[in-house]
RNA sequence: GCCCCAGUAGCUCAGGGGAUAGAGCACCGGCCUCCGGAGCCGGGUGCGCAGGUUCGAAUCCUGCCUGGGGCGCCA
């Protein structure tokens, strides 16, 4: 059990003892570290419960405590906090068990949740661009956190593979090489097994198509046939469309690899094609679904809404299906095929209202009862400078690809201008360039809240100074090499003693954090809570590092101590910094 | 028109009932007989406006202002 949790408990012991809610023993870090460690403010909302003045019950707390040998002080401030420090020793003992045991603190879930995080969402025959950041470095985070505290968790993309571009590009590609055996009504197959398109051909087919669709409609009559014979399982189109879908597979996933974003599900909206027609078939026939103008509507409005929610569009009046349909299909899918208990949506946060609609189409369908959990974890959007969706010069969509040879050639130039790593040979330093700038881009992202659009700034990102991506790695560089440093002159890391002063007493106190660290980033789905306790914790041991100096410690059992303390410290960050999704290099 | 999100320091952003609201950058000034200066130490200004709830509000509620986003046959 973590120390913040063990006070809270014999705290909460305390409270019970008078009568009061375990609750109210809740202990957290104090806000005024020069006052104290830990605080416990129950006293003051328990104190009209119990018909006593605040500062009255907060001495019986006090009072009432079963063990007070690991205080070193417990007092009463202000309106009726009760403020507490720990003894070095107490402080000490607890952090060399987290030392001894291996680990980083974090309590196992009780009952693990399994649990599906959605948050890839990149579309076939579409190359992977900034809008795909977010989702993928937030998402990529959430499961590691999840799965941290002893969850299972199962990772999808989601690929957007079913929707009307693929009825473009089929009919673009009829237009352009119209002998191609798949277009031949009378074959069934077999068909080449290989592409007849690259990557390349497709990225430039797509917007191509997409634009001939608006401006030509008999193109764009075709295009929507297409679509609908593709969806009625047509087997040259079947075939050709799962050519588009393995080569732009391969394509992105190179670009996730490159992000260390992995997922365990590559499923798509074809995923669930079979399931669409029964689907809206029973939605009918059970009165969850009605016929307005032609479409298949769900009523999901109801009485307590503030404004009004509109119905959700289950079919279009030409019968065909689209995203709503099978989202809420997709739903069904997980429930049936996985049983998760858990679907956190980890999208684009202007998708609210279509999630608020799909989740509300579910339950009122019976797809999902009310122990199911269905979240959308919106993600806010990536801005250029002026406050608007990031841009290049020329006004496109900027690539993901791009953007990460943007972060990684940025960060080979700031070492080569600072004379950083010159020494390493040349295959090395590309190594070390390209973690550098990887965590500049992902760290630049997770700092912010999840929900919150953040403005684009690579200079920030890659300068090497504060808080950054690139100073988190420094510091654990510095750790692993002061560990090396020692282990080559023969010195053992022991176990962690009381500490001396305050830079290694503040130290093992911000060690102590990061279990409720890391749960109040699983509650909110906000890997940034993890992101700044990262960066306190490495500002934490700069500060020790500076002001004790390890290895010239002439009290063999003292340094030693403070070995052991950089060792936890490392094991820590580096956990940390997997959660974040960083890599860190061996030196740099 | 309705709904959602946001408005916190010069800039970029945290914090979401608790004491004196934080960090990074920028700016000014210190610290290298150095376990790695990608570092450390010091310096200061702010919760959009108006009400309300509460012992206590940046945080919860209401209204307004400003900005962004969304609102059935695209995804």
């Amino acid at each position: 059990m973590s120390l913040i949790a063990d006070l809270s408990e014999q705290f909460g012991r305390a409270f019970v003892a008078l009568g009061l809610e375990p609750a109210d023993g809740g202990v957290a870090v104090s806000q005024r570290p020069e006052l104290a460690q830990f605080q416990c403010n129950g006293a003051l909302g328990a104190a009209k419960r119990a018909g006593r003045q605040p500062r009255e019950l907060a001495a019986a707390v006090i009072a009432a405590l079963d063990d007070t040998s690991r205080f070193a002080d417990l007092s009463i401030a202000g309106p009726g906090f009760i403020n507490i420090t720990l003894s070095d020793d107490a402080l000490a003992t607890f952090v060399e068990g987290v030392h001894a045991g291996g680990g980083v603190g974090v309590d196992q879930a009780a009952t693990p949740v399994k649990m599906i995080i959605d948050y890839g969402g990149p579309n076939v025959a579409k190359e992977l661009h900034v809008g795909h950041l977010r989702p993928a470095v937030i998402g990529e985070s959430l499961k590691r956190i999840f799965f941290a505290l002893g969850n299972e968790v199962i990772g999808d993309v989601h690929l957007g593979d079913w929707g009307s571009p693929m009825g473009q590009l089929l009919a673009e590609l009829e237009d352009r090489q119209p002998d191609l055996p798949y277009f031949d009504e009378s074959l069934t197959g077999p068909y080449p097994t290989e592409s007849p398109v690259t990557m390349a051909d497709l990225n430039e087919m797509y917007p191509a198509a997409s634009s001939k669709a608006k401006a030509d409609d008999e193109f764009g009559e075709r295009a929507r046939r297409a679509t609908a014979e593709l969806q009625k399982g047509r087997p040259g189109y079947l075939a050709l469309w799962n050519h588009f879908r393995e080569v732009s597979i391969d394509a992105i996933k190179e670009v996730y690899d490159e992000l260390g974003v992995t997922f365990d599900l590559w499923h798509g909206e074809s995923t669930v094609a079979e399931r669409l027609d029964p689907l809206i078939e029973r939605l009918l026939d059970s009165g969850v679904a009605r016929r307005s103008e032609g479409a298949v509507v769900v009523d999901v409005a109801l009485p307590d809404d503030k404004g009004e929610i509109p119905p959700l569009l289950m079919a279009k009046s030409d019968g065909a299906t689209l995203y709503t349909t099978w989202d809420v299909a997709t739903i069904e899918d997980r429930v049936d095929e996985l049983g998760v208990a858990a679907m956190i949506y980890v999208v684009d946060a202007r998708q609210s209202l279509h999630f608020e609609q799909v989740f509300r189409a579910a339950r009122k369908a019976g797809i999902v009862g009310d122990d199911v959990l269905l979240e959308h974890a919106g993600n806010g959007t990536v801005n250029g400078p002026d406050g608007k969706p990031l841009k290049t010069r020329d006004g496109g969509t900027p690539l993901l690809r791009g953007l990460i040879d943007d972060a990684v050639a940025r960060a080979a130039d700031r070492l080569a201008e600072n004379d950083l790593a010159s020494e390493y040979a040349s295959e090395e330093r590309t190594a070390i360039a390209r973690l550098v700038g990887l965590s500049a881009l992902k760290y630049g992202d997770l700092q912010n809240h999840r929900a919150s659009d953040y403005i684009f700034d690579l200079d920030r990102f890659v300068s090497f100074e504060g808080r950054t991506g690139p100073y988190l790695l420094y510091s654990a560089v510095r750790m692993q090499s002061i560990l090396r440093k020692a282990a080559e002159a023969g010195i053992k890391p022991g176990p962690i003693a009381p500490p001396v002063g305050e830079y290694d007493r503040n130290l093992m106190l911000a060690l102590l954090q990061l279990p409720e660290t890391v749960v109040r980033a699983a509650e909110h789905r906000a890997p940034n809570h993890v992101a700044l306790y990262a960066y306190e914790l490495a500002a934490e041991f700069s500060r020790f590092y500076e002001h004790c100096r390890i290895l010239d410690e002439p009290d063999a059992t003292r340094r030693a101590g403070w070995l052991g303390l950089v060792e936890l410290c490392l094991r820590e960050l580096s956990f940390l910094l997997d959660l974040l999704v960083l890599e860190v290099p061996e030196r740099m």
